[in-house]
DNA sequence: AGCGTGACAAGGT
DNA sequence: GACCTTGCCACGC
């Protein structure tokens, strides 16, 4: 039995699929969604394949930003300012340069998750 | 085959 | 915070 390797277009195939998944009002990152695909450290490849789609898919693109909850977009620019507005759109607003992932990150009961979190109980 | 490039990420200064 | 460096992966020339 040969190792298994994904054809690019099945990558493509589960990347697509996992951005597909994304909430809406919800945002994650180049490299989660690549983990999510199967696709361990393979962030370039995500925005690769987004950037080669076709927008006939109409992808939610726009709930996809770097780790640190800056958009990929150089600020200002027309792709900038469209994945802003389409953010907005959802109730995801921008804090000066970036989207407060805390808040708007593709996770499930965030308050229970932060409540339950040991350094948080510590302080109180 | 080597090298530059990109809708990236993480760590350091 | 703004940069810079390294590591990463797929492509194109």
């Amino acid at each position: 039995m040969s190792i298994m390797q994904s054809s690019t277009e099945q990558r493509q195939q589960a990347i697509i699929s996992v951005v597909r998944s994304i909430p809406s009002g919800c945002v994650t990152s180049y490299g989660e969604v690549a983990a999510r695909a199967g696709l361990p450290r393979c962030a370039r490849l995500v925005g690769r394949v987004l950037r080669e789609a076709s927008d006939s898919l109409k992808l939610p693109w726009h709930r996809i930003l770097r780790a640190d909850g800056r958009l990929a977009f150089a600020v200002g620019s027309r792709e900038f300012l469209l994945q802003k507005r389409r953010l907005a759109k959802e109730g995801v607003v921008l804090m000066g340069a970036r989207v407060d992932v805390a808040r708007h990150g593709w996770h499930r009961d965030l308050d229970a998750e932060l409540w339950a979190l040991p350094v948080h109980r510590a302080r109180l």
